[in-house]
DNA sequence: TCGATACATCGACATTTGTCAATATGAATG
DNA sequence: CATTCATATTGACAAATGTCGATGTATCGA
């Protein structure tokens, strides 16, 4: 038989905070999204993309009900997008922009006790 | 009757991102806490803190493992209790710190989708 | 082909952040 | 009371971050 022990968590990706010593690459990835989501603008931004229609927005949606410019929206986009919290798309002109849900089903599971 | 469209959320306690369009306060509120988890430092002490004896920590269990100076880890730990994902209880010399659970189980809830 | 539109990138800037060494605080112990 | 030990606080500094204006790039329409 194996691990008896509470061993770390079987793979990296589904390491939990909880469940046991998470080593140095383990924390970074976790920690990393979690900076994604440390900054307010990009919650909202994520929740005005999922409360819109289709589920997707583009740029010239999400500038107005922020109060941001263009180029800052731009950027946060970008961070979510890296962090892989959001997909892009481009589509003729426009650049459509989606939460990824197991994404934050993911990041969601490593805050669980167990 | 009342809410027959996709309120925000009742109680600002349970937003969650993907489950309507959340205002500045709220998006803040819930920002803190993953800016405060948004370091893999942090991330690793809440590990290191979860899986120590009695479920509890002094700084100087966490210093050595962690790898960086004393002050550097109490500023860290300070963090977490700030953004409530730790308690601090002074015992004697010792400060001993604690995973507050429910914190995460809240943030985890802030995620999922519904 | 030209102008307008949507977006990204760049350069700059102030602010925040993570880190440390040095020092202060406070509790136990002799 | 003096010393030691655990921790917090302070001051400093480099690096990262959020924001903007200006500019570049690509696409659509006339």
């Amino acid at each position: 038989m194996t691990s008896p022990l509470p061993l770390v968590d079987d793979a990296s990706c589904c390491a939990t905070v909880t469940g046991g010593v998470l080593d140095a690459p383990q924390a970074e990835r976790i920690a990393r999204v979690f900076k994604a989501l440390g900054d307010p603008t990009r919650v909202r931004l994520l929740s005005l993309i999922a409360a819109s229609d289709g589920g997707e927005a583009c740029i010239c949606d999400l500038t107005e009900p922020v109060g941001l410019t263009q180029p800052t929206v731009s950027h946060h986009m970008g961070k979510l997008v890296a962090a892989g919290l959001a997909t892009r798309e481009q589509r003729g002109k426009w650049a459509y922009y989606r939460v990824v849900p197991e994404a934050l089903d993911s990041s969601a599971r490593a805050l669980l006790s167990s």
